[in-house]
DNA sequence: AGTGAGCATATTGTATACAAATGCCTGAGG
DNA sequence: CCTCAGGCATTTGTATACAATATGCTCACT
C-alpha cells in the first residue's frame, strides 16, 4: 500500500493494540485523518482493512467502534486458530523443504536464546515465534489457508496479554516447537497437526488465566 | 453499505461470476465506475472488499485482477471449508435451538421439491442449499468462524461448476442434509460433523469433475 | 412528567480534481 | 538485431467539497 494509506492502518492499530483507543470507542473518520495528518480517504482504506481483521467493528449505520473481546470471542479464535494451524502443520509436514526446515531450527534456537537469559525477553520471543508460525504457513502452500489465518494471528487481545507469559509457558512453547521440527524431519502430518493444535490450545489457556486476572485486578482496585 | 457502493460490488461481483470478465483480466477502477454509473470512490470499496473475498488478486504495484483458480486453489478451498463447516456443525449440534431446527427441515424440504421436478429447478436449490448452510452457521455462535467462512463460501468457481450438477448428486446433498438434522436432533456433534466434513468433500469431487470437463472442452474444440 | 415531531449536528457516502507512481512504447546507440 | 534510456499514457493514491443519512436534542403538546 501507499504511504498515507498505509501509515493510517499502522497508526490507528497501534493506538488499538497499546489500549489508547479503548474497546467499544467510536472512531471518527475525521479525528483520525487530522490525528495521522492524512485525509479521510485513506483513513477510509485503512477502516477498512482493521474491519476486516476484525480489529474494529461497524454498527447497522456504519459507523466504526474498537471490537470489544469477551473471553468467549478469545476461546472462540483460539479455537478456529487451533484447527487451522492444525491444518497448516499436517499439510507443512508432507511439504517442507530442508532449507525451511533449517530455519525454523533456528528461530526455536533464538527462542531458547531470548527465555534463557536472567530477564526473559518476550519481544525477542513474540518475534522469532511469529516467524517460526510464519515459515510452517508458507511451507503449508495454500493461499487461502495464510489469508484466513491472517486474520486470526496477532490480535490486539493476544498482544496486550501475552506480557503476562511466566517462564513456564515459554519454555513449553519451546519444547512443543522441538517436537514439532521432529514431526517434520519424519514427515508425519498426523503427528504436527496433533502438536500443533495442542500448541495452540494450552497457549489459549495461559492468554485466558493472564486476561482474566488483567480484567479482574481493575475492578478489584475499584471496588 | 450505501447504494452506489453496493451497486458496484454486485455489478462487478457479477460479471466476476457469469464471466464477462474473464479470469485474469485486468480491471480499471475508472472503466468499471463508468460502466456501473457512479464514481471511483464506491468502485474502490467494492474492489477492495471483493479482494478480501479472493475474487479479485492485486498485483505488488495495486493494480487488480481478476483470480484464477487452478484445481489445486479449488481443492484447498474445500479443504479449508470441509475443516470448517465440520466446526460449526459441531458448534450447531451443541447449540442449535428447536426453531432454527424448523427452518433446516423446511429449507431442505424446498429442496427436495427443487429436484423432484422433471427438470431440477438448481437456482432454487442453490438458494435452499444457501440458507441451509446459513442457519447452521448461525447457530455455531461464533462470529469470528461466520466471518472466516463467509470469505469461502460463493466462489466464482463454484457458481459457475454448480449449474453442471447431475441430479444424483443433488440427491445425494439432500440425503446428507437429512443426517445433519438426524445429528442435530440429537445433539451430537462429533456425528454432525463427521457427516458435514463428507458433505464437503463429495461436494469437491463433483465440482472437480464439471470443473474439469469445462475446462477441457474448449481446448478439444480448438485442437 | 412523558412522548413524539422536527430541527440541528455529527458522521459517513460520493464525486471530482489533482498528484504520484507504474508500465509501455519509441527511438537512439551499440 | 538487441538493449536500454527516456518520455508519454494509463492507473492508482490522496485531498477536498458537497450530499445523504443517522443521531440526539429541544420543545411543544398531551
Amino acid at each position: 500500500m501507499s504511504r498515507a494509506s498505509d501509515h493510517a492502518y499502522a497508526a490507528i492499530r497501534g493506538m488499538i493494540l497499546s489500549g489508547t483507543l479503548a474497546p467499544g470507542a467510536q472512531l471518527s473518520e475525521e479525528a483520525l485523518a487530522e490525528h495521522c495528518g492524512v485525509s479521510r480517504t485513506p483513513v477510509r482504506d485503512a477502516l477498512r482493512r482493521l474491519e476486516s481483521e476484525l480489529f474494529i467493528r461497524r454498527s447497522e449505520s456504519q459507523r466504526s467502534f474498537v471490537a470489544e473481546w469477551s473471553l468467549d470471542d478469545l476461546e472462540d479464535a483460539f479455537e478456529l486458530r487451533a484447527i487451522l494451524e492444525g491444518m497448516a502443520a499436517r499439510r507443512a509436514a508432507e511439504r517442507i523443504l530442508p532449507p525451511q526446515l533449517e530455519q525454523l531450527k533456528t528461530h526455536n534456537r533464538r527462542i531458547f536464546e531470548a527465555i534463557s537469559a536472567n530477564e526473559p525477553d518476550v519481544t525477542r520471543f513474540l518475534e522469532h515465534n511469529r516467524l517460526f508460525h510464519a515459515i510452517i504457513l508458507d511451507a503449508a502452500g495454500s493461499s487461502r489457508l495464510a489469508s484466513v489465518l491472517g486474520l486470526l494471528i496477532e490480535q490486539p487481545v493476544v498482544w496486550r496479554t501475552a506480557q503476562n507469559y511466566g517462564r513456564d509457558n515459554l519454555q513449553r512453547s519451546h519444547h512443543e516447537h522441538e517436537e514439532l521440527l521432529a514431526a517434520f524431519a519424519r514427515g508425519d502430518g498426523s503427528w504436527a497437526a496433533a502438536i500443533m493444535t495442542g500448541h495452540i490450545r494450552r497457549a489459549f489457556h495461559a492468554y485466558a488465566d493472564a486476561y482474566q486476572s488483567q480484567r479482574t485486578e481493575p475492578q478489584l482496585s475499584a471496588a
